[in-house]
DNA sequence: GTATTTTATGAAAACGTTTTCATAATCTTT
DNA sequence: AAAGATTATGAAAACGTTTTCATAAAATAC
């Protein structure tokens, strides 16, 4: 007869399985707290010990239960992570990376989409506050100007960081941006460089920071070059490819019409190029089209089409290496950055701005 | 003086303002029972004590701890997810849906990538595991043959949907799966039908059904019209561009070239098309190509790309109905349906494939 | 060899809910 | 009006950890 009591606990008939610290403590013949010790890699916890509970766990298949220990520890090694859309190419890249460097320093993602609408992301926060995630990474909606259901992570001291759409510097909160009137900037020079003196530009709304930023650079660009700017020529609107399209219909039935278009997004940018060619208007002969975020499908379409990279992989990255910071020393520390992060742009010049 | 002495709970010299059941309980005069209960919508709990349950609750602004609530009745309304990579078209179009319908039935979702790698997706299992996830769902690795590592969940009475990349029917789990051997069969019909003669294909790895089914389909195409198969002209490869590119230069350097390509998915029949391009070999007219899934870049690459459409939204839609019904009769009720769920798909045909 | 520090363990409380069991209040039925 | 059924509430245990406090054992210092 065999010393294995123990396994009378995998075969007991309880109506879970699942063993618990409990059960090792009651194998080894030790306290759950020192079994607890062991398995957190308390240092007042002998080697051998340490060894034995190890052993044991493995023997038994023992599984920490997060809720347990979140409940009593006050920590869920959990992050939130709210997004207008996971589909998007720019959102789908970020993510991927932050949920791989999250995973290597042991944190969850629970990922939420607002689907662009304020009032979910407003609902979103409190199910993530309920959740008690250790810190939330947020892309807010185009349309969000009041941050203030961001409060009550502030409050409890919960780190916020905000990526792509911020608030307002001043928000306690870390930022993560984008060189937003940097890639605006070089991308209007670029077409004026190449020849455009009539540019339209396709924006979004204004409620957000991006395109205020990217405005401003574009308004830059052209006053530096004596370029006259067309306020009927500056397009407020959701960057979809549908209001792309009537906006070019609406500006080439006009008996002036661009020879450059600056769109806010590769979608805007590619409705552009097809509407193009409906027409049969030479890109980049007669109308050369940027736009924004260097989308896969700016390669492949016929122009390829000159768009701003905005490296959605070192957003990431900087993302996560932010809040493992911010979460490192909890307590005390401050909860947020003080300066925003920036991530460069650059612009790749393709032939649909191509001179000649 | 009125008589609001429960604030003093907001505003008491706790490490923490977080108001629990017990200020509720307190400030009403009413048991923590009690309060559970008119939050939860328990049947036995008068009218009014609910409503001035919910009263307090939002004057206090209450937020229920999802990990203590979870620790006591088990459940802790996360679903995991354990996928290759987000920022796949197809995956990150099902995720979208996935997310947000599930939050509609008020659970959260936790994504976890395994990259393709087989270790990590073990490794993944037992996160999601120790999470005490409420259910998974799971698009495996291309390598995975050994699902031994979701056998946990099973036993657990812990419901698991596969998609995509599944298992042998017979493992206790719920499958979804797109028609394969539909799709390929279908294109490589519609190749034949447009006068292909000698038809290549680039298929993934044999270790996931997903490829056997679509090679399945394909052999049986070209089986119906005497076509004859050769063994050198079907790739087993991983399906990244550089592979297809590489293999279009072992085909287009031999004297007999392929009148035909049928690619396992859109990246490598877009690196077709592109070699296409490069060697002025004429797509349609020489070569017709048809790829898999229906990725965007199809529809905008010139020529356009034949694809099948595989309803991404639907998958994800169809997955989350089968999970909450699974969910709800939990205990007792199967943990799992009995026969795979088929979702259709569709040959879109575009002029990479067009006679004359 | 005693006093002190350091290391190692255990007992018990705590985290915030839910749920069982008991009981009180109310409503039906006779 | 008594008996039974139903509705409404409370007390207390439970979920599986972590952590504080106390104390025992070992190591170090005097």
């Amino acid at each position: 007869m065999l010393d294995c009591d123990y396994l009378k606990i995998m075969t007991a008939g309880k109506k879970t399985y699942q063993n618990t610290i409990l059960d090792i403590a009651e194998a080894l013949k030790l306290s759950p707290a020192t079994i607890s010790r062991a398995l957190n890699n308390h240092p007042y916890v002998k080697e051998k010990t340490r060894k034995d509970v190890m052993e044991m766990a493995q023997k038994l298949g023992y599984r920490r239960n997060h809720m347990a220990s979140g409940l009593r520890s006050n920590r869920t090694n959990t992050v939130g992570l709210i997004i207008p859309r996971v589909s998007m190419f720019f959102h789908a890249e970020v993510i991927t990376t932050i949920q791989n460097d999250l995973h290597k320093h042991g944190y969850n993602l629970i990922i939420c989409q607002s689907n662009d609408s304020v009032s979910m992301e407003r609902e979103l926060t409190e199910t993530l506050f309920a959740s008690r995630v250790d810190a939330l990474i947020a892309a807010c909606t185009l349309q969000t100007v009041d941050f203030s259901h961001f409060d009550k992570f502030v409050e409890h001291q919960t780190p916020v960081i905000f990526y792509d759409r911020v608030p307002v510097d001043g928000y306690k909160a870390t930022l993560i941006k984008g060189e937003d009137f940097k890639g605006a900037y070089l991308t209007t020079k670029h077409l004026i460089a190449a020849g455009c003196k009539r540019i339209a530009h396709i924006s979004g709304p204004l409620t957000s920071n991006l395109y205020q930023d990217r405005e401003a650079g574009f308004l830059k660009a052209m006053e530096e070059h004596g370029l006259p700017v067309q306020k009927e020529w500056i397009f407020h609107q959701e960057l979809t490819h549908e209001n792309a399209k009537l906006v070019m219909q609406a500006l080439f039935e006009k008996d002036i019409v661009p020879d450059g278009l600056f769109a806010n997004n590769d979608t805007s940018a590619i409705a552009a190029i097809e509407y193009a060619k409906e027409q049969n208007i030479d890109v980049p002969g007669k109308l050369k089209i940027a736009g924004y975020s260097n989308d896969p499908r700016t390669a492949i379409i016929t122009p390829s089409v000159t768009s701003v990279e905005q490296f959605p992989n070192q957003v990431g990255k900087r993302i996560v290496e932010a809040l493992i910071e911010l979460l490192k020393h909890e307590e005390g520390g401050q909860m947020y950055k003080t300066e925003a992060i920036i991530i460069p742009v650059e612009l790749i010049t393709r032939a649909s701005t191509a001179t000649n």
